[in-house]
DNA sequence: CCGGCCATCCCTGAAAAATGGGATATTTAT
DNA sequence: ATAAATATCCCATTTTTCAGGGATGGCCGG
């Protein structure tokens, strides 16, 4: 019985690069890639993997929203985060949306074969760098922000006013401010300028 | 004659992927691959490739500084710069110091053979989206600011207020209401979340 | 020596953000 | 089911920023 494998990722070279990988494997059906959530998302309406290979870092909507979109619509689908070294902080929010697995963007072909077969048996894989970086991690530095929030913030971020913001979210401006109140609280800056600055160093932007 | 490629890239996937694209190529061969620059550069001391792919962000030495040993020490190498989206704003950076060409990781074969097929030849390639950052950069972009505008800039970064600044430095707030009315001047943009937002992507703090 | 660049200082008015309150519906989690 | 979290809205005051001006002395290179 072959593991159906699907790739989503922005970059065509790691999807070469994970297809070449896999390409003789014999117990793996590759079934293609789609290079964002959304064909990815149209992909699952009509074709069912057992696996997906999720890259966490996409224009557009984040493998981290996916991950938890696709669980939720199709929990029998086990996902294997991808992310590259310094994005580490991302593993444990993808874990929380239900990934099965992590593995780094230069792991070897071992450690992508055993992630793979790992989950596809509905266990949980993690590479050393993942299970590493996820006991590191979680101390008090990354605030919890909402999606709201992070949306928000990328506006700040682009430097719009709590005005163009409001109009552009369809929200008034008053609750701008407020999540901008709760932004500054979240990351303890006192004003925009550490505040963009603090969200940028978390590679929050 | 075949063009002689060598890669550096601490991605194992997409050093597979890289060489699964080119493998089938006649006209490129295939010497290998460093995951960082000190490896590269200990290859380069006893083979000479035509071409290096190098990607911008490894752990260790970044591509950039990398970029500018290899061109002092082996001129006739040519350089291709690789990154990923949301790192455009290195790509001026890697061709001041000597690179002659960038493609993004998302590129096709196409833009990669000729990519490597440009550069071999002496002439420079850019991919059509790291033409256009490039243009977006140069032209109004990349400020040449002054060394107490960076001081001011930093501080603001840090989130002091003018009247702050202005302590911390001796001088009237005034003046650095001056220095950063210039700053935004020069960055081109319209407030201060934006202006942290561009210093820090154009690694200017 | 002079012109340009730099750093410095000053003014004003309008716009925006920060601060610190309070309030309510909806979702999510336990 | 109930508590917690989230997203939403509102107000008033103070501080800061933004966007125009203009002005002075110092220093460096042509």
């Amino acid at each position: 019985m072959k593991t159906k494998v699907f790739i989503t990722d922005d970059h065509y070279m790691v999807i070469e690069g994970i297809r070449s990988l896999l390409q003789n494997e014999k117990e793996i059906e590759w079934m293609g890639h789609a290079s964002n959530a959304e064909s990815c998302l149209a992909y699952l309406q009509t074709h069912q993997p057992d696996v997906i290979l999720m890259d966490i870092n996409m224009p557009g909507m984040s493998g981290i929203d996916l991950c938890k979109i696709v669980k939720e619509k199709y929990p029998q689908v086990f996902v294997v985060g991808l992310s590259t070294f310094n994005q580490q902080s991302f593993i444990h929010k993808m874990m929380d949306n239900g990934a099965s697995g992590y593995v780094l963007k230069n792991a070897t072909q071992q450690e992508l074969m055993e992630a793979i077969s790992t989950v596809a048996k509905g266990k949980t894989y993690l590479s050393d760098e993942a299970a590493f970086a996820l006991k590191k991690i979680e101390t008090p530095g990354m605030p919890l922000i909402t999606r709201r929030e992070k949306e928000v913030l990328e506006l700040i971020a682009e430097g719009l006013t709590n005005i163009e913001i409001a109009e552009k979210l369809f929200i008034s401006s008053a609750t701008v401010d407020t999540h901008r109140k709760n932004l500054l609280i979240k990351f303890q800056t006192k004003n925009t300028a550490s505040l963009v600055r603090t969200a940028m160093q978390l590679q929050l932007i």
